[in-house]
Order: structure tokens, then C-alpha cells, then sequence
RNA sequence: GGAGAGGUGGCUGAGCGGUUGAAAGCGCCGGUCUUGAAAACCGGAGUGGGCCUUGUGCCCACCGUGAGUUCAAAUCUCACCCUCUCCGCCA
């Protein structure tokens, strides 16, 4: 969310937002409403602020022990004006929350303007392996050694729901465990275990509601959403609060299962794991003092970067466009791995910084201490300040291994285990038939 | 799921429908005292919004959330949410 007064103070800025991004968005109508709910505001607060005075006036007639009929006759008409002009303040409001809830984050300067043709490659890592034979898909070598089941996933739930099975499972939970102790033991990251299913305002926080309701899994009875991601619980961790300028920067790293519906994805890159109903990912979420916001996103980036470095899989960092941005952040860089099977790069993590676009919609604030060191009373008292979030995947599980078991092939369809990844599966140097 | 109790400022906790934005205590900040600190004493402190005369300014709202009664609601009514205790069920 966007301060209501920096656009009033600010439209030229915001258009230019909204026409980068070729967001459709009818702006002059915003401005029109939010002058409107203004006016309105002045003229209910008026009414409010007579007829406070007329009830005091009561109170002082009441003990004087004179007549307050009249007064109160007064009162009562102001009463019912107000009846009508609030009835219609209430609509305005959630008409402009409503509105004002739908304006996307303002891209920074670094994002290149236009469309996804515009996103930039800024750094490509890791050789591409020469292979001596054809390589296999994902999907060939998973049949082949029977690690994924894709039909009986789709027996047991639907289409795109996937089935790990033996040294595949293991395999999943091997990665898991790999980057959740990169992450925390280091680079510092605090574990965090969140609830996979969140209410509506988590969901509102982050920026998933109310625009993207379609794309979620929704518990009805509940009214609770099955997380899109770890980002959502754990920025909601700290909604509605207060911190302390010492506690920051705050890092949580999160595993979780994701849920995405997909709606309208069908047919497109659909096949075998690149696009998933259900898809497990550690997440990245930092909480940060706005000025450090995007050296933290630098930070962030490298941090997800270290996971494809130790597991020696070849990948490219995406600066997005304004188009091709989500609809919170402010800057975003995708990562993409190169999966030689299917001969694609495949995305598998996006680093965003969302300066205090989610903390104004969850409240999260923190209290700047006083620079000053001969501390005056006025100096001391520092109105809270909104922090800054982030968020990048590190990484995204599914994808990644597709990635993994396509470029550690080896000829006769068995997978070599890197031995990075060996104390997590059992010192196994290789998946193969039978194993 | 059933029965009961309760949600008030950073925390604990008062609060007969009108001098309550809210007692008291703790904590916090500033000051006095002190070599320094503690104690003691004095004083100060919430959030959001609107307005322009941008002022240590005026006004409005906020006591779980939302409706209602009333000239007037933290206080009365209703619904919902959450917490705690007991019972039931369960990994």
C-alpha cells in the first residue's frame, strides 16, 4: 500500500509507476474519490465536533437544573444529518481502502522500464556440463528410477500434484535440511516452522488479497488460505507491532509447503515439476531499517545464490522489469537454474525488496532511536517508522530438483549425489535403480 | 464440540451512561539530589486521521471487531473473533 498522501502530494510520480508497469488503473477517478471522502470527512467532523459541544452543553443544564429539551431537540437533528452523511463516508472509505489496496509498489529507478524482453541478465554462474551423451529429462529419469509418480499423484489429488517416492523423498528432504543450515548456521537466519494456512489479513499484508484471491486455495468454512508461500506467515509475524531499532535487521528462514492454484496456467510449462499445485521452499524474510533496504537485498540475493554455488548447478540472476515485477515489490531479481534436460532455465527463486509497501499493510513499525548525543527530551521520543521487507526464496524445492537430477545424470539414467549433499543422504553417492 | 470466566494505554489493573484519553502501580523518558549510580522527590509521555492560520495550533476518531440503543457509550443490547479454566475427542 501506497501513503495516501504521497500520491495526493505525488501524482505525476505515481502515474508514471502505474504506465511502467502497464497497469490498468483508473487514476483520476482515485484522486476524484479521495477528494471527495475528504470533503466529507470535514464536513461529518464538524457536524461531530457541534454536537460533542451541544452534549456538553446537556450535562451543564442537566446539573444547573435547567430545561435541556431544546438543546437536545438541537442534538437530535444534527444527529440524524450525521446518520446520512457517515452512511455515505463508510461507502467512500471502503470504496478508497478498496481502491488504494489495488495501487502496486512504485518501482525503483534501477528497474528497467518496459516489458519482460527489458529484463536484464546481470550475472550468469557455473559452467554448463558438457554432456557425452544426450541427457534425459526429469521426467524420463524419474520413471527410470522410480523416484516420482506423477500419475498416482493425480489419482490420489489432481493433475499437477506430485508423488516423491524412496530416494526421491529423500532427496527433497535432503535439500530441505541442506539450505535451512546454510541459511541459519551461515548466514544467520532464525528457523521458523510457520502455520501453512493464514487468515485473510495475513494474506492482505503481503499483498495476495484482495487482487489475487483467484490464485489461492481458500478454506471456505474457515475462511484461511493455504500459504503461497512462507512469506506469508512469517512477515506476518511481526504485524501490528512495534520494534526496536536494535532488533533490527531481523532474518527468518522458513521452510514451508506452497500451495498455488495455477488458475489459467494450464498447457504452459506445465509438464513434470516445473509447475506444481504443491511445491516445498525455504524462504528468506527480512525486516530492515528503510536505509539499508537495498544493500540487505544484495545480501539477500548472494544468500540464495550460495545454495546453486555449493550444489554446483549453473544459474543466472533475472533484474526484472517494470512489467514484469510483482505487484508489492519495489525491485525483484529471479533466479533461474538451467536444466539441461528439458534445455530451459528455470526459475527458482525471486529476491524482492518491498520497502514499506507490506509494513504500511500490516503495520509493522519500528522506533528510531535519537542520533543526537546530548539528548534533549524532544530528541529522545522518535515517532515509529515503517520498516522495510524483503523476501527472496532460497530456493524453491521442486524446480530445483528437476534442475539437479537432469544435470548430476550420468549415462547409464543414475544421478550422482555431489558430496555436499552426502551427510544428508546417508553418504549415498548415487540414485539408481533399485537403490 | 460442551460449560464457565475474561479481553481497557509498554505491562499489571480500576472504571454508578455525561468533569474518563481514561485511576493506581510497575516500567519508560527528562529533571532535582549524588563524585557516579541507586533510592527519594518533581515533571513528561499513546496511535491514526482531517484542516489551515504550519502552531510546543484547532478538530475528529480509537478501551478485541462490527452493528445497534441514546442528545451522549469503555460503561447498555446483539453478533462475531480471540485468550484462559474444566469436560469430551484426538496425533
Amino acid at each position: 500500500m501506497l501513503d495516501p498522501k504521497f500520491i495526493r502530494e505525488n501524482t505525476q510520480i505515481v502515474k508514471e509507476a502505474l504506465k511502467n508497469r502497464n497497469y490498468n488503473f483508473d487514476f483520476d477517478s482515485f484522486l476524484d474519490l479521495d477528494e471527495k471522502r475528504r470533503a466529507l470527512i470535514q464536513e461529518t467532523e464538524a457536524l461531530r465536533s457541534e454536537q460533542n459541544k451541544l452534549s456538553d452543553r446537556v450535562k451543564v443544564l442537566l446539573k444547573e437544573k435547567q430545561d435541556p429539551k431544546p438543546t437536545i431537540e438541537k442534538s437530535k437533528e444534527i444527529s440524524r444529518n450525521l446518520d446520512i452523511l457517515e452512511e455515505t463516508l463508510k461507502n467512500l472509505k471502503t470504496q478508497f481502502e478498496w481502491q488504494l489496496l489495488n495501487i502496486p509498489n512504485i518501482p525503483h529507478a534501477s528497474v528497467p522500464v518496459g516489458d519482460i524482453s527489458c529484463n536484464k541478465i546481470i550475472k550468469t554462474c557455473g559452467e554448463e556440463r558438457k554432456f557425452g551423451f544426450k541427457p534425459l529429462t526429469h521426467i524420463e529419469l524419474a520413471e527410470h528410477l522410480d523416484i516420482l509418480d506423477f500419475k498416482r499423484a493425480s489419482k490420489i489429488t489432481g493433475s499437477n500434484f506430485i508423488l516423491y517416492k524412496g530416494l526421491g523423498a529423500r532427496l527433497e528432504r535432503a535439500l530441505i535440511n541442506f539450505m535451512l543450515d546454510l541459511h541459519v548456521n551461515e548466514h544467520g537466519y532464525k528457523e521458523i516452522f510457520p502455520p501453512f494456512l493464514v487468515n485473510r489479513e495475513s494474506m492482505t499484508t503481503t499483498g495476495q488479497l484482495p487482487k489475487f484471491e483467484e490464485d489461492m486455495y481458500r478454506l471456505k468454512s474457515d475462511d484461511y488460505f493455504l500459504i503461497p508461500t512462507a512469506e506469508v506467515p512469517v512477515t506476518n509475524i511481526h504485524r501490528d507491532e512495534v520494534l526496536e531499532e536494535e532488533q533490527l535487521p531481523i532474518y527468518y528462514a522458513a521452510y514451508s509447503a506452497c500451495f498455488r492454484r495455477e488458475a489459467g496456467s494450464y498447457g504452459k510449462d506445465t509438464a513434470g515439476l516445473m509447475r506444481v499445485h504443491q511445491f516445498n521452499k525455504i524462504e528468506l524474510v527480512k525486516f530492515v531499517k528503510p536505509q539499508d533496504s537495498y544493500d540487505e537485498l544484495e545480501k539477500l540475493l548472494l544468500n540464495a545464490c550460495k545454495v546453486l554455488e555449493l550444489l554446483q548447478i549453473p544459474y543466472r540472476v533475472v533484474l526484472l522489469s517494470t512489467q514484469d515485477i510483482s505487484f508489492s515489490a519495489a525491485k525483484c531479481y529471479d533466479i533461474e537454474i538451467y536444466s539441461p534436460g528439458i534445455n530451459k532455465w528455470l526459475e527458482v527463486s525471486s529476491c524482492s525488496n518491498f520497502e514499506d509497501f507490506q509494513a504500511r499493510r500490516g503495520n509493522i513499525k519500528y522506533r528510531p532511536q535519537a542520533a543526537s548525543c546530548k539528548p534533549h527530551a524532544e530528541d529522545r521520543k522518535q515517532k515509529p517508522e515503517y520498516v522495510h521487507t524483503l523476501n527472496g526464496s532460497g530456493v524453491a524445492l521442486a524446480r530445483l530438483v528437476a534442475a539437479f537430477i537432469e544435470n548430476y545424470q550420468n549415462s547409464d539414467g543414475s544421478i550422482t549425489i555431489p558430496s555436499v549433499l552426502r551427510k544428508y543422504m546417508d553418504n549415498k553417492e548415487r540414485i539408481a535403480p533399485g537403490l
